[in-house]
DNA sequence: CTTTTAAAAGCGACCGGTCGTCTTTTATTC
DNA sequence: GAATAAAAGACGACCGGTCGCTTTTAAAAG
């Protein structure tokens, strides 16, 4: 019984993230997200405090995945540090390009929409961010240990540069529909700045 | 009469553009937008074809004085060409500052919400950043040519990143309330990455 | 130079719909 | 039968866009 509540939310949470990233936050309503998981639009408010929560909690729950994959690549032996993230973004330019940059990054969208105006989802960007920027240092740290990476820059700038270019190149995929701008990412600032 | 009646153009142009840099395409609305600088309601239609229309010549409004002010740097012979794209960003971010992280870039922005949706508003931003980089390609190549930019990346490729991770850096700045990753832009890649 | 008339521009009320939220009713469980 | 949870539907506000009335402007006629 629970669980099944708690199915559908996770339900009205993924839909809500593929919604989002296709139309944004006031782009996306609340009705109409309900109807494509078949829920009562009445019980919205019994899942989530309002809609301005439940994009909080899509953001946190948006980024999980991505976490999740790229803690999988650093901690695959085979790669060295850089090798895994570079690894994963080459795997993210993949998908993207199958799905014909279809959404590009949620983070990404609701920063430039909402960011500056919603302190609840600001904050929750905010955690989401630091938490993969983290995660980033820790592979820059290693790849620095094992040689690779550059050791005049701190992990912490390192990772925060390039997730900031990330962002920046997956809404220039967006306008120009094409995956340049991601490889371009890749071949500069991955293959070339930080590579010793 | 026509000249007021461009003026007026340009004023809702102009409020159009500071709104949507707070709230977005849809959390913009064309009433209310109107009522700031007393246009009447019925009357938007003779300025502009649609909102979709108005948010493309927006857009174009927008980036204007950035290609004038980027322009006037690199014509200031006092400085190279890396100097001028330098004190360029460098006024950017002082001005951002001042301003207390409102808005940001409407680029940015509206890329994330309707880049991948409205094929006219993509097309409007697709012409604004080729000029925009266009323009920073110019300084670049002079600045290589001034032996102060490495030569072994072209031009094109350097402004377009250069763009994009500016754009990432707005985001994170917007999030963090902080002018802290623009600052990490100019010193890591205008200071650090494209110097010889 | 008036006066009359036609065309153009300006404008606010209003269109059908949708928004996010909340209250009320219905169904379920103990 | 009381307590709890879910769903229905109503709420006022607002959405982008249109329609036709009113005012203004310009041209034509006297």
């Amino acid at each position: 019984m629970a669980n099944l509540k708690e199915f559908k939310r996770e339900q009205i949470l993924n839909q809500g993230i593929q919604l989002m990233m296709m139309h944004g936050y006031h782009g996306t309503g609340v009705k109409l997200l309900l109807d494509t998981v078949n829920v009562p639009k009445g019980s919205f408010y019994s899942y989530f405090e309002s809609k301005e929560n439940f994009t909080a909690e899509a953001i946190t729950h948006y980024i999980e995945p991505f976490i999740t994959r790229l803690q999988s690549y650093l901690n695959n032996s085979e790669l060295d540090g850089l090798a895994a993230i570079k690894t994963y973004f080459e795997s993210l330019t993949q998908e993207l390009e199958n799905s014909d940059f279809k959404g590009g990054c949620l983070l990404g969208d609701l920063m430039g929409e909402i960011g500056g105006v919603s302190d609840v989802c600001r904050q929750a960007l905010k955690t989401a961010i630091n938490q993969y920027c983290t995660l980033l240092e820790q592979g820059l740290l290693s790849a620095q240990q094992q040689g690779i990476v550059r050791t005049d820059i701190s992990p912490a700038t390192m990772a925060r540069l390039l997730f900031d270019a990330w962002q920046g190149a997956l809404l220039h995929m967006k306008i120009e529909q094409s995956i340049i701008p991601l490889q371009r990412f890749t071949a500069e600032l991955l293959d070339n700045y930080i590579t010793n």
